[in-house]
RNA sequence: CGGGGCGUAGCGCAGCCCGGUAGCGCGCCUGCUUUGGGAGCAGGAAGUCGCCGGUUCGAAUCCGGCCGCCCCGACCA
């Protein structure tokens, strides 16, 4: 291709609005461009990127036995009202109504669509195991699109889906998949921690996310020191510290001014942190009150609390509603406290004599005792590991760190086949539920951060494997030299010919902004005609990720990247 | 949805406080010169100042409403 004919530009600042490094220096380099808020165009350079990472997606989900194939983005609403998720889901959910009046979504996911498919062709135990898999538009109206391509509304999705026999099957589909998409991750310049996760709005029993370390990452996981522990902060687990035996002391009322911080209130008692107990109060989407009791020294895990109490989604309570409940927000606990659902925290329960609100301003009591001073409607473990905390696998350190989730694997079990009827005729002769498993990766997300993790101040550095062209060929001084026009054109036909893509900039631009935007652009192999390099026997090949130059004959360069085109 | 910020030419910005002919840099077009690190000179094109309404002789500027975008939080497969 040559640059004088490509659609795009390249600009000098990024628009200001952009903060995340892959979509100042995509939108920069013209990749990409914004449509409105977490929509956004593929332009011809970023299409081939995609288009790159999609072909080795296929290649590697086809290794694993998947069939290709392609479903609708628009959905009859009815089949979303069978799985329930119809109800379920808010409205990150796009809803219309079509001509005559039908409910119709946008599809955010494929489960739905893969289980009518499944209900309708598949009649016998014969027709299974399969997976089937698609690239497709997903719609998400997400309350908060961020990050340029990490986080959007409208993004394709490769997603699978393994249709097993029984559970043992699903979990041959599940290592499958896991294997499949270390090897994809791997492929494309990704280092990725898979670590497992909450199953979410998908139900079923296992799931891991594939994450890319980031410091601008939304999500928070937890990692052993020792490498043999890695979870999502919304279920890692937490070896609590042990306390002390006490024996429990009389409730004692004691005067606390101002203190509706644990902060201000283990500093004005002079204790620790650890020695208190923290309310924080929720709603769930049913309007009822859940009250979570953490030892000070600990944060409230809300995916965890949602868990425990059977909760859809969580909000932050209202002050009226908590007051109603007969608690103080600032001094509250759920001593005396009615109209609540009261979950408490292993270690809270483990921990005697704590201080806690009693709910009249400027007041706490001392040496609350669980379940002594109030019962508990349940007591398990709602806090976030911290950093620092002992490993739950080998007592090693935890530490916690942000990543970006580029795949996710769930095991779905039967939840969908059953709510929707796709059965198989068993040996047996009995009819079974299809057990079934989801796989997704983010095609505009991993290409962001494949930028994330390759970039440096000048631009873009694409590993080969998804590089929009293998090469960027720079031609300086051909209008006072016709031989370095002759021997540009000349390369660029000859590798053109021999199926090496190339991106040749044979624009009438200075050598500075020829050389800037071929760094901004991120070819692995930036090759330079001039009559320098031409002096010098041929010309400059010079790696875009290390910035290491040589000079190759004309010759030698078109057979190494023949070579390597082979090769790959 | 709560908090904050921003909308003026393709991009980056000034002008707004204190109302009076819409500006700067880059980019773009034409010509000449230049050609190994974002060239020089000359000429030129391009803006409903986000939208609607109000105040005023007069609004980019003041007032009200709305829309859009970004950041933090909430939320999130």
């Amino acid at each position: 291709m040559r640059l004088s004919e490509l659609f795009f530009t390249t600009l000098r600042e990024a628009p200001a609005e952009l903060e995340m490094p892959s979509a100042r220096l995509l939108v920069r380099a013209g990749y990409i461009r914004q449509l409105g808020s977490g929509i956004f165009t593929l332009l011809p350079l970023g299409f081939r990127v995609a288009q790159k990472i999609e072909a080795i997606i296929r290649e590697e989900i086809d290794a694993i036995g998947g069939q290709e194939m392609s479903m609708p983005v628009v959905h009859p609403a009815d089949l979303w009202r069978e799985s329930g998720r119809y109800q379920k889901i808010g409205p990150e959910m796009v809803r219309f109504k079509d001509r005559a009046s039908r409910d119709m979504v946008l599809a955010m996911t494929h489960e739905e669509v893969v289980t009518d498919l499944l209900r309708d062709i598949v009649q016998s135990y014969r027709q299974l195991p399969l997976i089937v898999y698609h690239f497709q538009t997903k719609f998400r109206d997400e309350p908060r699109a961020r990050g340029g391509l990490i986080r959007v509304r409208e993004f394709v999705m490769k997603d699978s889906y393994s249709c097993d026999l029984d559970s043992a099957g699903l979990d041959r589909s599940y290592r499958l998949h896991y294997d499949a998409y270390t090897r994809i991750f791997e492929r494309i310049g990704l280092e990725t921690v898979p670590v497992g996760a909450d199953v979410g709005m998908m139900g079923g029993s296992l799931a891991h996310e594939f994450m890319v370390l980031n410091p601008l990452g939304e999500d928070t996981l937890v990692l052993c020191e020792n490498g043999d522990y890695a979870e999502n902060q919304q279920i890692a687990g937490v070896r609590k510290p042990d306390s002390a035996p006490e024996d429990a002391l009389p409730l004692e009322e004691v005067d606390t001014p101002g203190t509706t911080t644990i902060a201000s209130l283990a500093a004005l008692l002079e204790v620790g942190t650890d020695r208190t107990a923290k309310a924080a109060f929720f709603a769930d989407r049913s309007g009822r009150l859940i009250t979570a009791i953490v030892r000070g020294d600990f944060d409230v895990n809300e995916t965890k609390l949602a868990n425990a109490a059977g909760a859809l989604d969580l909000r932050p309570a209202q002050a009226e509603q908590i007051v109603a409940a007969g608690m103080v927000p600032g001094y509250g606990s759920p001593i005396g406290a009615h109209d609540t659902l009261v979950i408490v925290d292993d270690l809270v329960a483990a921990s005697p004599n704590l201080v806690a609100g009693a709910n009249r301003d400027n007041t706490h009591y001392r040496n609350v005792n669980v379940p002594r001073d109030f019962a508990p409607d349940l007591v398990t473990d709602i806090v976030n590991a911290r950093e620092g905390d002992t490993c739950p696998h080998c007592g090693g350190r935890l530490r916690l760190a942000n990543g970006i989730e580029v795949g996710n694997i769930f095991k779905l079990g039967t939840d969908f086949s059953a709510a929707l009827g796709a059965t198989y005729l068993g040996e047996d002769g009995e009819r079974h539920p299809v057990v079934m498993g989801s796989y997704g990766i983010g095609l505009g997300r991993s290409l962001a951060c494949v930028v994330e993790a390759h970039h440096d101040d000048k631009g873009i550095a694409w590993p080969a494997s998804v590089a929009p062209y293998a090469a960027h060929l720079v031609a300086i001084g051909g209008a006072r030299d016709a031989s370095v026009t002759d021997a540009a054109e000349g390369l660029y036909q000859r590798l053109t010919d021999a199926g090496v893509d190339v991106l040749y900039d044979d624009r009438d631009e200075s050598p500075g902004v020829k050389f800037t935007d071929a760094e901004l652009l991120g070819m692995p192999l930036i090759l330079t005609i001039s009559p320098r390099s031409l002096a010098a026997g041929g010309a400059e090949v010079t790696v875009r990720a290390t910035g290491e130059r040589s000079i190759r004959t004309i010759e030698e360069l078109e057979a190494e990247l023949v070579a390597e085109l082979v090769a790959r």
